[in-house]
RNA sequence: GGAGCAGUGGCAGAGCGGCUUAAUGCGAUGGUCUUGAAAACCAUUGUACCGAAAGGUACCGGGGGUUCGAAUCCCUCCUGCUCCGCCA
């Protein structure tokens, strides 16, 4: 919900709006709704001040003076209840239209749709296309199952299993340890939230189509745990020390995808459900810029890691959600499709959200809204496949990164066979890169191979060594 | 799923439809006293909105209603607790 004073005030933060797409009709409606508003507000509050005190005044009288009395406030009470009607139409018709409006666009993002986006930084090597793209390989090695996923729950489903579900606890749980150090609280929220809740974190009314709806009980299920992170705080009045509240969200995500058919089908790029390590922070005013540039780093710093090769981008103007006053986005490179694909994205809300949250945080006099952040930490699937994606060993189509010690995994709990697995793994890649003391991995037998050959273009020395 | 009870300020806890701008206690802040502290005593003690200010308005879980007037009565929703049933 953007700030009425500063609308009228601050001819920065109206351009801004009109850069997300605000129309100055609609900007100039809400200020002089907020005006006829205010004006009925006073009448409204002089009419209840009478009427206060007639009825204050007939408490204090004689029990013969009262019916006279009583008729009297009656006739205060008839205009006060004609003065409210009119308010309450007023205020609604402003809170309509209040909450169209988007949150204006920071001075330095730039121009454009979604196009025009400013290149940050571009880390690694663009590499070019593998011979198996990431869904043939998943559905080969039995890591994605889309066919019976499908079976199960219909297009844009997908059992992931054996060693890539191990991964995906391997990435979280260090993506974790990572986030824990930069002070981040873990949260596993729920998932299931009230419609006010969906409102109040701004994904309702606009996006409600995208979201699932239980039928019985009036849920929903979030896309995000941007959504339940949100409602931490809620209404809260927090104390200054307590800043910033940094949280990292673990949880399964829900979309709809509407309006997507078609688009990124194969594999596991863009499904109905998948899990995913958010950050979620609440600062004071003055500092969400230099946290907005902490979520950047930390998101680098994880697909720096992880050895993936990105950019960054500022996003355009046009291409901002509503609640975003500025955002970035890190793209990975994929070599199937030749070019950059989202990762990862941070954004700062500003007191946009907040406001609607009424989240404040206690100031010398009085209070002021916090600001709030997201960042994504580990969308798992989209870093499964970009995970398996970015090789350039004809050989090795996929490869997990060099972090996954697999010698450090396996001293930290050398009796847990899951861990061994994701061992192999990794093992295996590592051995294509001529690391000499890497113990050898899981080695995918040749008829593995075989059911590849029937799929698509095989590489000529397959049949040495198939790796996930 | 069935039956019952409850929700009041930072916390605890009173509150008959009208001298409730919510008693009292604890806590917190300031002061007196003291070399310093403790104790005692005195005073202060919320938030939001409108307004230049004076002042006004709203807030006793949320929303609606009855009434000249609601923390108090009615409806509804939410949350918590107790008992019964069912399931792990």
């Amino acid at each position: 919900m953007i700030d009425l004073r500063k609308m009228r005030d601050d001819p920065a933060y109206r351009d801004g709006a009109i850069r997300k797409g605000a129309n100055a009709g609609a900007l100039d409606d809400v200020l002089d709704l907020e005006e006829q508003r205010r004006a009925q507000l006073l009448a409204v509050e002089g009419l209840r001040a009478d009427a206060n005190a007639a009825s204050k005044e007939i408490g204090r009288s004689n029990t013969d003076e009262r019916p006279a009395k009583i008729e009297a406030a009656g006739v205060l009470k008839a205009d006060l209840g004609d003065a409210e009607a009119v308010l309450e139409e007023v205020s609604t018709k402003l809170a309509d239209l209040v909450l169209t409006i988007p949150n204006p666009a920071d001075e330095s993002v730039p121009r454009g749709g979604e196009d025009d986006y400013e290149v940050i930084v571009e880390v690694g090597e663009q590499r070019s296309a593998p011979p198996l793209d990431h869904a043939e390989l998943g559905e080969a090695l039995g890591l994605v199952d889309q066919a019976r996923g499908a079976r199960t729950s219909g297009s844009r489903f997908a059992y992931i299993r054996g060693g890539a579900v191990q991964l995906e606890f391997a990435l979280v749980q260090w993506a974790l340890d990572k986030l824990v150090g930069y002070g981040f609280e873990p949260v596993v929220p729920p998932v299931l939230v009230r419609e006010d809740m969906m409102v109040d974190a701004g994904f309702f009314p606009t996006d409600r189509h995208q979201v699932y709806a239980t039928e019985e009980d009036e849920m929903f299920l979030v896309g995000t745990a941007e959504i339940p992170l949100a409602g931490l705080h809620r209404g809260e009045r927090l104390d200054p020390a307590a800043l910033p509240a940094r949280y990292a969200g673990f949880s399964t995500c829900f979309r709809r995808e509407a309006g997507t058919y078609g688009k990124d089908t194969r594999g596991i790029f863009r499904v109905h459900q998948f899990d995913k390590l958010e950050m979620f922070s609440y600062t004071g005013p003055d500092v969400s810029w230099d946290e907005l540039e902490l979520l950047l780093s930390i998101e680098r710093e994880i697909l720096d890691e992880l050895e993936l090769p990105y950019r960054v981008v500022a996003v355009a103007d046009g291409d901002l959600g509503a609640a975003a006053a500025k955002k970035y986005d890190c793209e990975v490179w994929l070599p199937s499709e030749g070019c950059y694909r989202e990762v990862t994205s941070c954004s700062n809300y500003l007191d946009y959200s907040a406001r609607r949250l009424d989240c404040r945080v206690r100031a010398n006099k009085g209070s002021e809204f916090v600001h709030t952040l997201n960042g994504t930490a580990i969308p798992v699937a989209r870093m499964l496949y970009f995970s398996s994606s970015t090789t350039s060993n004809p050989t090795a189509h996929c490869r997990s990164p060099t972090y996954f010690d697999p010698s450090a995994l396996s001293t930290a709990s050398n009796s847990n066979k899951n861990l061994r697995v994701v061992s192999d793994v990794v093992s295996v890649s590592e051995q294509l890169e001529g690391t000499p003391e890497a113990p050898l991995g899981r080695r995918v037998p040749v008829s593995v191979s075989e059911q590849l050959e029937g799929t698509r273009r095989v590489p000529a020395n397959s049949q040495q060594l198939l790796v996930l």
